[in-house]
DNA sequence: AACCAACATGACCAACGGGTCATCTTGACC
DNA sequence: GGTCAAGATGACCCGTTGGTCATGTTGGTT
C-alpha cells in the first residue's frame, strides 16, 4: 500500500467490526420497529450481542443510529414509489403505494415517531422525506392527469396522509390491527371526490421547521 | 359537629389548599397544552407558585394529575357534542363537532398524546372517551338517518378520526397551523361519499387494550 | 390565644439512560 | 508469530425526574 493510498483511502473496517455493525443495525431496526425509538441503547446492545460502548463507536449518538435506520426504510419507500410510477393504472398505483406505506408504518413504531415528529433533526431522514415527496409527486401527477383524483392533491399531502391514516387507527391497533384499511379507503374516497368543492388551504412542500423554544 | 358527621363527612379542605389546588390545575393544564405531558412536575410547580411536594399532596402520581386534567377536557368535548345533538342540520352539526374537536386537539399537545396512546391507564380518560363515543354516536345517527353520511360510519370512527385528522397535519403545524382544515374537509368528503363502495372492516367500540409486554 | 390537624416545603433519594474512557483484545499485515 | 492500530468492553459519570419525608407553617375551631 503506497503512502498516497494511506492518505486518501482509509483502511477498510476489520471483519469483526463489520459483523458487529451489521448485528447492531439489525438489532436496532427490530427494537425500534417493535418498541419505538425510546428503547435503551443498552437494550439494543444486548440484543446485538455487543457492549454498549461498541454502539457508540459505530454511531456517535443515538440520534445518528435512529437516522441511519429510518433513512434506509424511507429510501425503501422511495424505491416502491419509483417502481409504481410506470404502472398501467395511475390511480391503482397511487393507492397501492399508500397501502404499502401505511402497512409499513403500522409495522414500525419507530418510523411513525420519527415521521410524525414536527422537528426532525436527522439529515438522512429529512433528505429521505424530501426525496419521497418528489417521487410521490410524480405518482400523484399521473393520477391527476388521468382524471382519477382531485386536482389539488399534492405529493406532500399523500406523505402526510400516510402517517395520518396509520395514526388514526393506531390507538386500537392491538385490538383491530387491520382497521387502518378502513380509514385508508375513506381517505382515498376523499381523494377521488370529483363533485366536491375545492379543499381549503394547501401544501406545496413539507417544512418541518420547529417553532418551539 | 357531631361524632356522626365527623365520621361520615370529612372536614372540607382548607382555603389555602383549595387555592393551591386551583393554581396547580391551571398551571398543569397550560403546561400540558403547550408542551405535552412530558413537562416536569417541578416546572408545573414553579408555574403554579407552589412547591413540588405540594403537587404530590394533591395528586399521588403524575398520571393522576394528567388524568384529572384530560378527563375534564374530554368532558368538555362531550358537552359540546351533546349541545349539537339537537341542532337543525345533522350533517352540519357533525361537521361542527369535528371542527371543534380537531381545533381542541390542535391547541393541546398533551391531549393528543393521551388520546393517541394505545394503552391509557387513566380511568377518568377512559370513561370520558367512552362517554364521548356514546354522545357522538347520537350525532352520527342523526346524520345517518338524514341520509347525509355513509351508513357504516360509527361514533368510534369519528372519535378516532378527530385525532387522526389532527395528527395528519401536526408535523407541519408550526409552519401551517391551519392545514388540519384541509384534511378535515378531505375526510368529511370521504364520510359523505354516497356512491362509494362499503368501507372494509368496522369499529363498534373503542378497545384500548394493550397487547405489548 | 392556644391548640392541632391539615397543609406546605424543599432537601433528599433512587432509578434511569445517554455518553465517556482507561484498559484489554484481536484482526490484519509483515 | 510478532507487532500494532483498530476495535471491544463495561465500569463509571452525570443530568434528569418522579416520588418521599422530616420538619416547619397556618387556617380553623374552641
Amino acid at each position: 500500500m503506497s503512502t498516497e493510498d494511506a492518505l486518501t483511502t482509509p483502511r477498510p473496517p476489520r471483519t469483526d467490526a463489520l459483523r458487529n455493525r451489521r448485528a447492531l443495525l439489525a438489532a436496532a431496526a427490530q427494537s425500534f420497529a417493535e418498541h419505538g425509538t425510546d428503547v435503551t441503547i443498552a437494550e439494543i446492545a444486548v440484543r446485538a450481542g455487543i457492549a454498549k460502548g461498541t454502539v457508540f463507536r459505530h454511531f456517535p449518538t443515538k440520534e445518528d443510529l435512529i437516522g441511519a435506520i429510518m433513512g434506509e426504510i424511507i429510501d425503501d419507500l422511495v424505491g416502491t414509489a419509483a417502481g409504481l410510477s410506470t404502472a398501467p393504472d395511475p390511480a391503482a398505483a397511487l393507492r397501492e403505494f399508500m397501502t404499502h406505506g401505511v402497512e409499513r408504518l403500522a409495522g414500525n413504531r419507530g418510523l411513525c415517531e420519527v415521521v410524525g415528529r414536527p422537528s426532525l433533526q436527522q439529515a438522512s431522514v429529512r433528505a429521505g422525506i424530501d426525496h419521497l415527496c418528489a417521487v410521490v409527486e410524480a405518482l400523484v401527477d399521473r393520477a391527476r392527469r388521468a382524471g382519477a383524483i382531485r386536482t389539488e392533491i399534492t405529493g406532500a399531502d399523500i406523505v402526510l396522509l400516510l402517517a395520518g391514516v396509520h395514526q388514526t387507527a393506531a390507538p386500537v391497533a392491538p385490538a383491530e390491527p387491520q382497521l387502518w384499511r378502513r380509514y385508508l379507503a375513506l381517505v382515498f374516497d376523499g381523494i377521488q371526490a370529483r363533485d366536491a368543492e375545492r379543499l381549503p388551504y394547501s401544501l406545496e412542500r413539507l417544512d418541518f421547521t420547529d417553532a418551539e423554544q
